[in-house]
DNA sequence: TCCAGGCCCGTTTTT
DNA sequence: CGGGCCTGGA
């Protein structure tokens, strides 16, 4: 098990019950010294699965860990507690509903049906959503669940956020009345549980002998209050992370908590895996020399074994249509070499850079896949069937409820439901309930749908999961619906397979044993026990219990909620990867094109201002450089269209933070400050294998490159000197629009970068 | 209730 | 430029 690892992976693995903190650079065996820990721990006797907590961000990530694990050790691992946060937290939850303040069934709203329910309050109770707009509403209050606030814990230092703490409060009784439970919610929930409850926190912290955690960069400051709690009996705390990939700091992310980890529990028990096992050594070393420009890092060197490989190739194209171009032409040559589709990536900074490049594919003929598109749960018609699910397990789920009301539409006006809601309110209710309050037509209407409602409950509470969820699509009106609209066929189509989903689910669970909740499985008897409230172990039947004391339904909304599926378009056929660079950490490619290296787009322009922001784009430039195994590309273009005007941009500050010996340029390079067009010609004459590229048209230089910008009597050029008589000297970075709508993207030497509308601002030029 | 057209906005995202 | 959202008129 552990003779194939190298030596600071074996240190990992086979050290001692103490906390310790692994930092695992990017293609370093991260996964490998995890699992093989899990799996080492066990074998040796040191721990059973059950005194194991291992915990990830993603179902993928925890899948993955199952997998390993018991391909590694025969063992049972249903017993083992392997999940997500939020996964593992509504196990939690569900277990001591009862201390937890909930009920059993609670439902779990995700982002969208949160925002939902902050709309509906901020109207129910008059709030002006211009100065209060959902959004911001919904950032303030995961922001404060997420430091671990609760209202009252919030200062309120001034009126604006006065108002925002009591909104906070009444969507906490809104969700308390309807028993729901936002994402943040399960976190804080379980936190507040193990903090205020000795008996179940003492369970927890006698029962888990070693918490792992995998990107440890990537939690937030509630996620670590949580762990410390669980370890807090003396459990080993072995965590995880790399903070040169910390790229969710705008999540919420704090990588501090790795330097606050090393001080609080690792006391130097620091071990670094540094050998590389992925990427040849240009691509290596361009990636540690980038990211030796922040500052403040835990330190870290990869190296790598294999030999030094091809340098990385860089193109600049004179327009975002001919880098595209030039993209799809070299994607045809690596396929004709005999490369897999599914071994090339295309990365980008923002998802709007994938439209052009989408479209120079299809044109041409090559299979691709965009990653990050809507998934399954989140699909309208998969949303509306869940509603109606849900008003099966708990009618008081208003958010549900105002969901599908009036869809399909059956004549309940926003009116009715206006009069609905006050009858609600007024008598502290909720809406099902006060249906009866409310006269009239519309009245009528509305009781007509909560008779529905009552008649599918009463029809399907005997019926297996999958034939529940056929019924109530089939006697709600939906599928009805869809089928009268003429482009309802994938809606159809995607509702039946929310049908095999269900069928899936409850097979998997049969087998696999409980998806989530509570259950915990001895693994050689198979006796099932269920954790009970005061942290005393019961035994059930578990022919009875198949899920974790849940009925299948509420086992399945959960899943559901928690895992909103695939989000890649089009699954099987060997096909090239489109993706952000943000959804490429964790995977790998033989070969990557990483596109759009431009100042304003990587780093984003929003994010250069401020050092810690410029900082976490070299990160993510360092994740984006760390895919490639063989090959990297960096691709670059003068000018693109952008909110539908043409903005030119300078190359990317991080192509001059790269040594020029790891980079061997496809195209000229050229001085920036030079007035005549950087674009010459097009043609480069095949690749360092001598492969040779057929020879294509030379795409036409714009004509405004060399020009510029005219704005009254002066011409403004990307790179150009300028002077602004309070902001002082600076340099112009990007330009964009035409006429009096110019703007130019200026960076100043004292004051930063600025944003300037060339129509107002006086600007002298500076002859460099 | 429904739909068309105007209007606003534009980084990254998992649970 | 293009998508999502809201509003106002039929």
């Amino acid at each position: 098990m552990i003779d194939k690892l190298n030596s600071p992976q074996r240190e990992a693995v086979t050290l001692p019950p103490q906390h310790a903190l692994v930092l695992a650079g990017a293609g370093s065996g991260k996964t490998r010294v995890l699992t093989t820990r899990m799996a080492w721990l066990i074998q040796t006797g040191q721990v059973s699965p059950l005194g194991i907590l291992a915990v990830t961000f993603t179902n993928k990530a925890a899948r993955e860990m199952t997998a390993r694990v018991s391909s590694i050790l025969p063992i049972d691992i249903r017993g083992m507690w392997i999940g997500t946060f939020h996964g593992l937290c509504n196990r939690m939850l569900r277990a001591h509903h009862r201390d937890a303040g909930l009920p059993q069934a609670f439902q779990i709203l995700d982002t969208a049906d949160q925002l939902a329910a902050i709309k509906r309050l901020l109207k129910a109770n008059g709030v002006d959503d211009d100065k209060y707009p959902p959004r911001e509403v919904q950032r303030f209050i995961n922001g404060a669940k997420e430091e671990g606030q609760r209202p009252g814990d919030v200062e309120a230092y001034d009126n604006f956020r006065r108002r925002m703490i009591e909104i906070y409060a009444l969507y906490e009784a809104q969700c308390q009345r309807e028993g729901v439970v936002d994402f943040p919610e399960l976190l804080l929930r379980a936190y507040e549980l193990l903090s205020r409850n000795e008996p179940v926190r003492a369970h927890y912290q006698r029962r888990f002998k070693h918490v792992l955690v995998d990107e440890f960069q990537d939690t937030n400051t509630l996620q670590y209050k949580w762990l410390r709690l669980l370890a807090g009996g003396g459990a080993s705390m072995f965590a995880v992370g790399d903070d040169d990939q910390s790229i969710y700091a705008f999540r919420g992310a704090n990588v501090g908590n790795m330097s606050d980890f090393e001080r609080d529990y690792a006391h130097g028990t620091v071990i670094r895996l540094e050998q590389n096992y992925r990427s040849y050594g240009h691509i290596l070393d361009a990636a540690n020399a980038l990211i030796s420009h922040n500052n403040g890092r835990l330190g870290k060197n990869l190296w790598t074994e294999q030999g030094e490989g091809e340098q990385i190739r860089v193109v600049e194209q004179p327009t975002d249509l001919s880098e595209a171009q030039w993209l799809v032409d070299e994607v045809r040559g690596l396929i004709s070499d005999g490369r897999e589709r599914s071994q090339i990536a295309v990365l980008y900074r923002s998802n709007a850079q994938s439209r052009v490049i989408e479209h120079a594919l299809f044109s041409a003929g090559v299979a691709y896949k965009v990653y990050g598109g809507l998934r399954f749960f989140e699909r309208q018609e998969i949303k509306h069937a869940l509603a109606y699910l849900r008003l099966m397990a708990n009618p008081d789920d208003d958010t549900s409820w105002m969901r599908v009301v009036n869809f399909p539409p059956r004549g309940i006006g926003a009116r009715t439901l206006e009069l609905l809601g006050d009858q609600a309110r007024a008598f502290d209710t909720s809406l099902s309930s006060a249906v009866a309050r409310v006269p009239g037509k519309g009245g009528s209407n509305l009781a007509q749908f909560a008779m529905m409602i009552n008649k599918l409950s009463f029809e399907t509470r005997l019926l297996p999961l999958p034939e529940l969820v056929e019924h109530v699509i089939a006697h709600s009106g939906l599928m009805a619906h869809y089928e009268q609209d003429r482009e309802g066929a994938d809606r159809i189509e995607n509702l039946n397979e929310l049908v095999n989903a269900a069928a899936a689910f409850v097979i998997e669970a049969d087998m696999a044993g409980l998806p989530a909740g509570v259950v915990v499985q001895a693994p050689m008897t198979g006796a099932t026990t269920v954790i009970a409230d005061a942290g005393q172990d019961v035994v059930l039947d578990p022919m009875q219990e198949g899920f974790n004391g849940l009925s299948p339904l509420m086992a399945f909304l959960s899943h559901a909620a928690l895992e909103a599926g695939d989000n890649q378009a089009q699954a099987g056929q060997d096909a090239v990867q489109l993706m952000t660079v943000h959804a490429a950490k964790g995977l790998e490619f033989d070969a990557v094109f990483i596109t759009g290296i431009e100042e304003g787009l990587f780093p984003h322009e929003n994010s250069v201002s401020d050092p810690s922001g410029l900082e976490e784009e070299r990160r993510l430039m360092y994740v984006a450089i760390t895919r490639a195994r063989e090959r990297l590309y960096f691709s670059l273009a003068q000018s693109r269209m952008l909110h539908g005007q043409t903005r030119y941009a300078m190359r990317s500050r991080f192509l001059s933070e790269v040594p020029d010996v790891h980079m061997k340029w496809l195209t000229p390079k050229q001085g920036l400050s030079d007035s005549e067009p950087r674009w010459k010609t097009s043609h480069y004459a095949g690749d360092t294998y001598g492969r040779q590229v057929a020879p294509r048209a030379a795409p036409v230089p714009p004509k405004m490159l060399a020009s510029g910008v005219t704005v009254g009597a002066q011409q403004f050029r990307v790179g150009q000197g300028v002077r602004h008589a309070r902001f002082g000297e600076g340099t112009i970075i990007g330009l964009a629009g035409t006429g009096l709508d110019a703007q130019a993207q200026i960076q100043f030497r004292d004051v930063g970068a600025k944003t300037l509308a060339l129509g107002v601002a006086k600007l002298d030029i500076v002859q460099s």
